[in-house]
DNA sequence: CTGTTAGCGCCTTCAC
DNA sequence: GTGAAGGCGCTAACAG
């Protein structure tokens, strides 16, 4: 191991003067700074991370919990957390945590031990567990497109959900539709609740009754998209729109209902949510709601960068404007 | 700032019972090791791993440089690596290039920093700086679908991408094909010479031309699937089949083809690489070559592992089998 | 401007 | 089985 010492002896100076013709190089002489740089270069010294975070007290770190890598719209969110990350000196640790809350515990726990300096979670839990939940009451931490549950402590960046499912609605309905199903996706989350509410809010100004057994889904995935179809023409009346409350559900939705023969919009519609890249590469392409991930991501990291700097915040919740994508899997109702 | 003095204190006991009874317990007494543990509750006491790990020399992090975060293959392989990783007791440093050098350099140097204990490559360059190359001699590095250009040195996991492409070529052929055209992705990685020396080989054995203008692309994006299909459009004889050197790529062809009329596989035929998860559900559902990438990046990091504790290798590289996925997208040539 | 000294928080001999 | 002391590699405060 190549460590200061050895480069000070090469240099001829001290420990301190090495530490500082690298981190401060305004504080010596060009002379020295030359000397020193010689037998950096040398020794082939690259000085310990460790110990000098060791030393200051800070990882600039900080660990992203996310439920599930695969999904692109996470890996969206998580490009922009990495960028603004990077730029701001700081690495990423990646807490992959398929929705299970003692791997959530584990890797939250990073911040409590000094591995990381902040967390966003991407999930909607509370991450730390029962145990360190009084010690992570200070700990900087944010959530992006989720709130945390019951936290109102926490600051967040997310969409809003429920104009979001106004829009929607108010699109399809402008077609004609008047018979709906969705196929939702995690039923406990704030965002699903928003997004229901939008949807609901609207039905109630238009008059349109809405049946319950008509929420069918519980999770983000092409399958429940598939399974919610079947399910949802099992009912005595056919919807003749399908909400889908992201774009995998969607694409699991137009499969299936391709499979029933049903032909898309003719027959029926489908949006999705998310604006992940293949939905605009569907058959028919997916009428969807665009989130800006990548820019959340990164206002994620400007955020807890100022929790984890102790600077206040002019905003703890961030609301951000999203964009309703009408494209070809939605249409009038052909009656 | 909770440490191990002020546990220590609490419990009547010194610092360094403290620190054996919570990693070594069997070296201390029931007592003791109780009081301790009751003194470090009070305390709300984690210890530092800032601290350990300086002490240790050792972070107990891999980095992962990705090209592409959004890449639903990649990100399989990096939920391998981080399970993986997770279960031996290493977090994942999350590095993602953008196919730049500059990044790569930059990440890549953590591990020379003691940021990182080793390093996983998924795009197939030597990612240390010029400047690096000399200290990066020892470093552990594994790389994984891809192979480091030039370094015979470092261990790697791979498809079988000779094979793989033979055994498309041997599909098509089998449906009567004889005139092909490729849409490739990055043109400079050897899995590229692999997969097209695979089908090359099989042409030659069947007494097939191949025309190079038929090998077109040059990025594994949907865009160049749609650009790519424009331009073997506009060549004289059209191919009756086209091979798209990964899904994503494919997932562009099926919506360009289709945007020109064509039906898939009547009109022409179209095979994809990676077995993506939306694949399965396009319209027609994609042919394709599935990958074992969880798997891949699985052992990637127990092979990492490996010499990061410098113990041998048996095999320095492993050639992973693959398996042909014979879905809607290809079918007979009709005439 | 530079060297000396004293830690950061922890672990690990080495005695007792 | 436990405590004292030294040191991991680095930086910051204080002299000079």
């Amino acid at each position: 191991m190549t460590n200061i010492k050895k480069v000070s002896e090469l240099a001829g100076v001290s420990t301190a003067t090495v530490s500082r013709a690298l981190k401060n190089p305004e504080l010596v002489t060009e002379q020295t700074r030359e000397k020193v740089m010689k037998a950096v270069q040398k020794a082939g010294y690259r000085p310990n991370w460790l110990a000098t975070s060791v030393k200051t007290g800070k990882s600039n770190s900080i660990v992203v919990l996310v439920p599930n890598l695969v999904n692109p719209f996470f890996m969206r969110i998580i490009e922009g957390i990495e960028q603004a990350a990077q730029e701001k000196g700081y690495s990423v640790l990646l807490g992959d945590t398929q929705g299970k809350a003692s791997r959530e515990n584990e890797y939250a726990s990073m911040v409590l031990t000094n591995r990381a300096d902040g967390l966003i979670q991407l999930d909607h839990s509370f991450p730390f567990s029962q145990n360190d939940a009084e010690l992570a009451e200070t700990v900087p931490m944010v959530s992006v497109c989720e709130r945390i549950e019951g936290e109102k402590r926490y600051p967040f960046i997310e969409l809003d959900n429920y104009a979001a499912g106004r829009a929607l609605t108010h699109h399809l309905i402008s077609y004609g539709h008047r018979s709906f199903g969705i196929i939702a996706g995690q039923l406990t989350s704030q965002i699903h609740h928003d997004r229901l509410a939008g949807i609901q809010s609207v039905f109630k100004e238009e008059g349109i009754e809405f049946d319950q057994s008509m929420l069918v889904g519980g999770s983000y995935r092409i399958e429940t998209g598939i399974e919610g179809v079947q399910e949802l023409l099992r009912r005595e009346q056919r919807p003749t729109a399908i909400f889908c409350f992201n774009d995998d559900i969607a694409i699991g939705a137009l499969y299936e209902l391709k499979r029933h023969g049903l032909r898309i919009p003719d027959d029926i519609s489908v949006t999705g949510f998310d604006n992940v890249k293949v939905s605009a590469y569907m058959d028919p392409p997916l009428t969807t709601v665009d989130q800006p991930a990548y820019e959340m991501g990164r206002r994620a990291v400007e955020v807890l960068i100022q929790q984890i700097n102790r600077q206040p915040l002019q905003r703890t919740r961030e609301i951000l404007p999203f964009q309703l994508l009408e494209r070809g899997s939605t249409g009038p109702v052909k009656s």
